[in-house]
RNA sequence: GUCCCGUUCGUCUAGCUGGCCCAGGACUUUAGGAUUUCAUCCUAACGACAGGAGUUCAAAUCUCCUACGGGACACCA
């Protein structure tokens, strides 16, 4: 069993072709077969490198490996001609000389006449020796296949007109390519959005041509957005680096990713281990799925509060090198992030709130601080009692606050809001003494009289 | 326009070998509870079988029609 990944160069790996890849891949390793990646940049006007370095960024960081690969498409030039001669010598390809003009004016015809816009096959019978190739399509009959996730699906002949599969320059075009290294790679399950349903009839002829026996074919639903329309720029993050930019984890990132037209039962949440374990092409949802950020971003969190503190710390370098933000002094890191996890929906989130560890701020928030510290009282006796503190430690810091708290006479709350505030500068942090244990005491002290200065 | 595909709560979905479904789970929202804010956690509530016809003792599940949505119709992939 071998499945593949084609995407063609044109752009970065965005969350629709993340999705497909993770298809293939997940059933490639389910039947412990072989991931293989192929680009597909036959067209030299629009692939740039820049765009295979983005697709291979994306699949390294979502971690789909590939056994086999990557495979260029323009490095295959040969092996297309031959096929393509092959074609035009066994009478199953012509050459056509029709205008690009020509073309258009028909199809506008054709449209205008309420029918299907397709070439009519005007020179399929002049016996031309140049120009672009066209494969001869069956003209009777129908083409019917057993799509793994939609089902059988039949179209007529009628319905196909004879595409070009060689270019006036004579390069090769994609139907005729996919056909040709799908054969060549040995491909058994061709895993690929449903946006090429239609064209699985015509390769279907083509294999038919060269006399090559036929893959499975899988079609996945296209992602929709909230707007029910096709996912594209418009609906803002669609780049999976962008998604790694903005704090999401890659796990995370898969496992929302794999619930969108995929399920379980009602399982919600699949390591990676158990979505190669379970996966299986006939529970794949035949409708398109709309992408939904808040679900993708509750299982973000969910995936931050059980991570270990290391692999955060691993996942956080590209943030925290982003932001510059240096952790080597100061607290101790894990200890920070362990007590930031339960309350980070992000990375981005969790960095914003790991930077009072390690940097000064300049002001607190305003209106909070007009608020929290209108009376210093609290704060000045627990600036004197801290201060005095031999052992700092988080316990011993509670006790300092609740010590305040019988000496005034006031709740917990008047002690520690202000407190907070005093120590993150905008009033977000977790458990108060554990945070002041972890600034230190010298830093604690200084923004503790920066607060009563207010 | 023509062809192909699809249609269960706002969203992702279970169910689709008909009865266990006056439809289950998750996200979101709302209301409570726990908590030193926030977050987390717990409890509860709201909320859907696109419409119609048919088959059947019985339909979300099978058939047909309509509506709506998506896709394809490139010398793009």
């Amino acid at each position: 069993m071998k499945s593949r990944f084609a995407p063609s160069p044109t752009g970065y790996l965005h969350i629709g072709g993340a999705r497909t890849a993770l298809f293939a891949w997940a059933y490639a390793k389910q039947q412990q077969g072989h991931f293989v990646l192929r680009i597909e940049d036959t067209d030299r006007a629009r692939s740039t490198q820049t765009s295979v370095d983005a697709i291979l960024d994306g699949m390294n960081w979502l971690g789909l490996d590939y056994d086999e690969g990557p495979f260029y498409q323009t490095e295959r030039f040969a092996r297309y001609g031959e096929v393509i001669q092959q074609l035009l010598a066994t009478d199953k390809a012509y050459y056509c000389a029709c205008s690009k003009e020509r073309l258009d004016t028909l199809r506008a015809d054709l449209m205008a006449k309420g029918e299907k816009a397709m070439y009519d096959g005007c020179c399929r019978d002049k016996n031309l020796s140049s120009g672009v190739v066209r494969f001869k399509n069956p003209i009777a009959g129908v083409v019917t296949f057993a799509d793994a996730v939609k089902g059988k699906i039949s179209i007529a002949n009628q319905e196909i007109d004879d595409l070009i599969i060689a270019r006036t320059d004579g390069t090769p075009t994609y139907n005729l390519t996919v056909v040709v290294d799908d054969h060549d790679m040995a491909i058994t399950h061709v895993i690929r959005g449903d946006d090429h349903i239609n064209n699985t009839p015509r390769q279907i002829n083509l294999y038919t041509a060269l006399n090559w026996t036929l893959p499975e074919f899988a079609h996945l639903p296209m992602i929709l957005g909230s707007d029910g329309a096709r996912l594209s720029k418009r609906h803002g993050a669609v780049s999976v680096m962008a998604y790694r930019d903005a704090g999401f984890l890659p796990e995370a990132l898969l496992n929302y990713l794999v619930r969108l037209g995929w399920s379980h039962g009602d399982q919600e949440i699949f390591s990676l281990e158990e979505i190669v374990s379970l996966f299986d092409l006939k529970d794949i949802n035949k409708a398109p799925a709309s992408f939904n950020e808040e679900k993708l971003l509750w299982l973000n969190q969910e995936y931050i509060k059980n991570a270990t503190p290391e692999y955060l710390i691993q996942q956080l370098d590209w943030h925290l090198n982003h932001q510059k933000i240096t952790t080597e002094q100061g607290a101790d890191l894990a200890s920070v992030v362990a007590l930031l996890q339960q309350r980070s929906k992000t990375l981005v989130e969790m960095v914003a709130g790991l930077k009072m560890f390690y940097q000064d701020f300049d002001t607190f928030d305003k209106k909070l601080a007009d608020k929290q510290f209108k009376d210093t009282k609290p704060l000045a006796v627990l600036l004197e009692k801290l201060s005095v503190l031999d052992t700092w430690q988080a316990d011993e810091i509670k006790g300092c606050i609740k010590q305040v708290c019988n000496d005034l006479e006031i709740g917990f709350g008047k002690v520690g809001q202000p407190f907070r505030l005093a120590l993150s500068g905008n009033g977000n942090a977790g458990n108060i003494d554990a945070v002041a244990e972890l600034i230190g005491k010298p830093t604690t002290l200084k923004r503790l009289e920066k607060a009563i200065q207010y």
